[in-house]
DNA sequence: TATATTGTGCTAGAAGAGTAGCACAATTAA
DNA sequence: TTAATTGTGCTACTCTTCTAGCACAATATA
């Protein structure tokens, strides 16, 4: 896998380098127990401190994304394998209406604050009327 | 219209601003024309300063959601009303697949990650593939 | 015209986020 | 066992963001 950074973006890095493995890993280009780079190679390779590096592993690791093993390296987590067809059905879901959305003249903002009111308005849903 | 703060989401007040008075305008509860709270009034109202009231006020100004005359007060700006029908019929388009997806069992981050996902592969698409 | 009310503009301080630096501990592999 | 490699943990610096303070300019209204 080939990470890419992008410096004027203002993403911090450890974001960036989250999205990109969580992305991989939710295409199936990073599969289940696969070795990722190590942390001092990837920082060395982008030029970033390490702990840049750590601090991206290290959150991708409490979500149950990467398994970091002291001495040995970072791995891709067992657990992502089912979470990769979801994902993938999931998508499949999505794409179409992203494209509906766009045709209607809505920009990205627009987009993100719909899904922002929706997600709060099913929330709402959830907590007044449980079913 | 009534805002509500809060102090703890960590969300900074003239984002929350912003978000409330956008989604009255695209919900329709507040109409073009309509006379906005003063920016002292609804400083004092929030107990934060008015400067944090006149960056909301600004920002939306230059989406066009907000007209702002000086001597007078904010107004809802006159390009909203076609606005409101296109994301009424946006919501009503993202609100069953927002559903779907919680059936999925999809959390609310993994929502806002598939959506930017979605959204840069849709670019991309425009970007190689243009009609 | 006069006065109050409104938005405008600039400066500064406080807090937080992001990154870097460096030493330590565990594992691996020879 | 030993040396190299790997993740771990702590501290500190820097930069940006967010909010506050205060004076100014334009408008409204009597």
């Amino acid at each position: 896998m080939i990470f890419r950074l992008s410096h004027s973006s203002g993403i911090p890095v450890y974001l960036q380098l989250m999205q990109q493995i969580r992305h991989g890993v939710e295409t199936g280009a990073l599969r289940a127990g696969e070795k990722l780079p190590t942390i001092r190679k990837l920082a060395e390779e982008l030029v970033v401190n390490p702990n840049t590096v750590v601090r991206a592993y290290r959150e991708l690791q409490h979500e149950g994304v990467v398994d970091l093993r002291q001495g040995s390296g970072a791995y891709v987590g067992q657990s992502v394998s089912e979470r990769t067809r979801v994902m993938a059905k999931a998508a499949r879901l999505v794409g179409p209406v992203i494209q509906r959305l766009r045709e209607l003249g809505l920009t990205e903002e627009e987009i993100r604050r719909l899904i922002e009111n929706e997600l709060a308005a099913a929330q709402r849903d959830q907590q007044t009327e449980p079913a």
